[in-house]
DNA sequence: CTGAGTAGC
DNA sequence: GCTACTCAG
């Protein structure tokens, strides 16, 4: 057979493999042995829960994450979802091409706006957080799911908070994200589409393995930087006074205001 | 991991 | 317009 055709073929088997060899195992497992020690705050009605307010009224939700898109600024306000212990496999995939979001019905920016425009499609929900399966791997890149970013931002501070995401996730048994660019004040645009860049970048990680949920957020500027993330954390007050979106509103009032005020570095592991 | 640009059908 | 290939931090 032709090797063209065989390597495709090849990733498609392993991945089925893996994708509903979890499953299975996971059939095994259950509900006798529970690896997760919170299964029961997990699924799509959990973590709408979660799911920040939409300051523009266009809400998407896929399978692996959901979004808040701004024509205005043609691309997502927030991406929101849940990362678990269990999503963190190392299954590797080829990157695909960047293509429309379908589920978009003002039409998200075409890829093109972002070619030689010197700014990364950088992605909100990373392809490093969806390598569950071929599925969620593939649904990352879609254009509602990047921003302009700048290089070294991206591959920069940018990616090493989003490793240390990772790492939170597999330490905190899952956590909860949410993401986006600053779309506020005067923004340079790229491409016929007008892409808005943003200046700034935020993230925000909710730990709710327990019942006292805790979280700490990043408001950081979409240019490279030598410094450590932790220099700009910020409380999610700040993150909702820039970007003008609230983000817990289905939390209890007490549970919001108490997390989205505090910022404790050392219990996130600041040194 | 995070991405880019170019050549060719 | 899409795919394959090469390359960088």
């Amino acid at each position: 057979m032709n090797r063209k055709y065989l390597y495709p073929i090849l990733i498609i088997l392993v991945t089925v493999v893996l994708y509903y060899g979890d499953e299975y195992v996971d059939k095994l497992n259950s509900p006798a042995n529970k690896t997760l020690s919170n299964p029961e705050r997990s699924g799509a009605e959990f973590n709408d829960t979660f799911l920040p307010a939409s300051t523009t009224g266009e809400i998407v939700k896929h399978n692996f994450y959901t979004l808040s898109y701004s024509e205005e600024h043609e691309q997502a306000e927030w991406v929101a979802y849940e990362l678990k212990k269990s999503d963190l496999s190392k299954s590797e995939f080829e990157r695909p091409y960047f293509i429309e979001d379908k589920k978009v019905e003002t039409r998200s920016a075409d890829w093109r706006n972002y070619k030689n425009s010197g700014y990364d499609r950088g992605h909100l929900c990373p392809a490093g957080d969806r390598r569950m399966s071929f599925e969620a791997y593939n649904e990352t890149f879609l254009t509602s799911n990047i921003s302009p970013q700048d290089h070294d931002f991206n591959a920069g501070i940018w990616n090493r908070l989003e490793q240390k995401v990772r790492y939170w996730a597999r330490k905190y048994d899952g956590v909860y994200v949410v993401t986006g660019g600053v779309l506020k004040g005067d923004l340079n645009t790229i491409g016929h589409e007008n892409v808005s860049v943003p200046n700034k970048f935020y993230k925000i990680v909710v730990d709710f393995l327990d019942e006292n949920y805790k979280a700490i957020a990043f408001l950081i500027p979409n240019k490279p930087s030598p410094e450590s993330y932790f220099e700009y954390a910020v409380s999610i007050d700040e993150i909702e006074d820039a970007t003008g979106i609230d983000f817990f509103p289905q939390l209890p009032d007490s549970i919001e205001n108490e997390m989205e005020q505090t910022i404790n570095l050392k219990v996130w592991g600041k040194k």
